[in-house]
DNA sequence: CCTCAGATTTGGATCAATCCAAAAACGAGG
DNA sequence: CCTCGTTTTTGGATTGATCCAAATCTGAGG
């Protein structure tokens, strides 16, 4: 029989009806549902059939139908993931977690950006539930509603939390302890002598910035510095700290620390400090919060807590696979710590009366 | 008939079988048909008749299953995005602005960061195949083989490429003109007095390298300065700018001036500058491109060639949207002009013969 | 040569939509 | 009341895979 040659992929597949099961089971004289097994790897075929029928999908150049195979299957391989602004190289660097992870497991991924709208955020979820995946990747917007999760399980929707949660426990959550890194911040610089730290922190609602609150109130409990402690709150830019670590240092007695909410913050206080003639490090110690490549390389290099964007989309995302995998286990809250690296921002205290100490913790770029 | 209650999104839903046209054709007394045309917004449908239907769709929870529907319609409303570092913040802001036409399209789309990897590309390539998306928008990696536009065209799948392109034109592309955007730099620096403008670029060979040295031979050819251009070429890191800024000091002459592959490498040059004692825009000016957020911040402020990711992203995603509305059009090219940015990087030359001469080009921030 | 278990293979039904040609309903004019 | 041309609606075929129960093929043992 004048079969079509062995070309590895026909030049003139555009030809209206492209090439299917059938094409392929008739080219090796088998079934369907044999061409079928063949591509799902199954172990019923034999093998001869096997690597015949793998030739025929090579001669015709046939190209797995995704979609007709979820039609019937009710599983697309596809996974929703919603972040709030992914020009924030810190979600650059999750997302480039995430997506490690799938590629491994042959998933695939739908992008949003919510821009922290909750309605922006809603329409993708639809949207990503017309589309049937398999799961959902979502840092909440700002806003969003507590019952959001539950109507996710509603909807059979698998869902991990990432970064920031809503709604009553237990739900699949991946991020860091936002609470231990703060303390690991103060408690540092109370080693080194500081007692007037200022934490700069966000004006939203959310998870991740309470968590961190919490953890600078506790910190400063614990050390007896309840009568100095204090909360700066606004928008976490770097202009928000340039702004008000000038208007700090012009207070008496001015603080000694400032510990930001984010590396941005940090960086903006640093500029801050600059624009007054004042060093970091020297006359006002700074720490940071994500360690982001940034941090390491500015002047003075800016200490900061290291929160692993990547390894908390990777963590996220294996989060997400097992719940596909068993979608009525236990849900399950993968906390990662937080490490302080300890650079040339945050010095010893020259300012009080407390005799300085040389600090000797963990230093690296 | 006891006809299920209004609830506008029954809370038990997970009924293996979920609610499907034919459901809602029932509970609306007309045929799967019509309640097709309803869902697709068609005219042909009576008022009376969409208004039932709705209330249908409503009561019963209806999900459309967009899956299904691109079976028979071959038409998903999706989208592969391939980009090479997602982690770097110039993509991120370029695919917020992708994300935003998309999300107003009602186009859903998928993410890939090949890492620079062909192998990976590749392999992402054939999975958005697979899925059957209406098109691509590529930043096509480092070493991706020039037939592979060819390749896609074959596929019937549309392609649009960003940021940098390969094989033969025709094709359809986004991006900006980083050759005006050197020669405006080096334009600029002349205009300073400058004469000895190094260019600090990239080892790569993809077409946005290419383009960006190509601008500066001109420039330097059409100032009659042949005998003074010099390109370093290697990464395109903070590290690398701080490196190669230290050795051209140590030279005599020095250069009073470099131009930069993009906003990090000029901000390590500064701080690599700033690392010998050198003030940046006053010992040596820098320059660099993409005028990213902290260009505008930094110590002294960068001036920066504004090269528009946002909007390179909204183009691109908008040029995608017209080739799949019309797939035999001709190829489009989209290209933006950069916009050179004047901060403090960047003052009169000191170090020549050449009178120094005030510089009032455009000043902002 | 027959039987039977285990290994392979198979065809028809199914998944949830769209397409399309034809049928039905409608309204105006004779 | 009957045409005739619109306007609406419809059912059957179709899209490309998977599921599953049943059919077929093997080869060893009797």
């Amino acid at each position: 029989m004048a079969e079509s040659p062995e070309t590895p992929s026909s030049p003139r597949e555009s030809a209206r009806h492209s090439v299917t099961l059938q094409d392929i089971a008739a080219h090796a004289g088998v079934s369907r549902s044999t061409v079928s097994l063949v591509l799902r790897g199954s172990s019923l075929v034999a093998d001869t059939t096997r690597t015949r029928v793998q030739a025929s999908i090579k001669a015709l150049g046939y190209v797995y139908n995704r979609g007709a195979a979820a039609l019937r299957a009710s599983r697309t391989f596809t996974l929703g993931v919603v972040v709030y602004d992914i020009a924030n190289p810190f979600f650059g660097a999750m997302v480039a977690g995430i997506d490690s992870v799938l590629h491994r497991e042959n998933y695939v991924s739908f992008l949003a950006n919510s821009e922290d709208s909750p309605q922006r955020q809603q329409r993708f979820l639809e949207r990503m539930r017309e589309q049937r995946v398999d799961g959902l990747l979502l840092c909440p917007a700002e806003g969003t509603d507590p019952a959001l999760v539950s109507r996710l399980a509603d909807w059979n929707l698998p869902c991990v939390q990432v970064l920031r949660h809503v709604g009553e426990p237990p739900f699949d959550y991946a991020g860091t302890d936002f609470e231990l890194g703060v303390r690991q911040a103060v408690d540092h610089l109370v080693t080194c002598g500081h007692r007037r730290i200022v934490f700069l922190g966000g004006d939203a609602e959310h998870s991740a910035t309470q968590a961190r609150h919490r953890g600078y109130h506790e910190a400063m409990r614990a050390h007896g510095l309840d009568d100095v402690h204090r909360v700066i709150r606004g928008p976490v830019t770097r202009r928000a700290g340039f702004d008000a670590v000038q208007r700090l240092m012009q207070e008496s007695p001015r603080p000694t620390a400032v510990i930001c909410h984010n590396d941005l913050m940090a960086l903006g206080a640093m500029l801050g400090l600059q624009r007054l003639g004042l060093t970091p490090g020297q006359d006002c110690a700074v720490i940071g919060t994500d360690d982001i490549e940034e941090a390491a390389l500015s002047l003075p290099a800016l200490s900061s807590v290291a929160t692993h964007p990547y390894a908390i989309g990777e963590e996220a995302a294996r989060l997400a696979m097992r719940r596909i995998a068993d979608p009525d286990g236990t849900r399950e809250q993968v906390i990662l710590t937080p490490r302080l690296h300890v650079r040339d921002s945050c010095g010893p205290c020259t300012a009080d009366a407390t005799p300085p100490r040389r600090c000797t913790d963990v230093v690296d770029i």
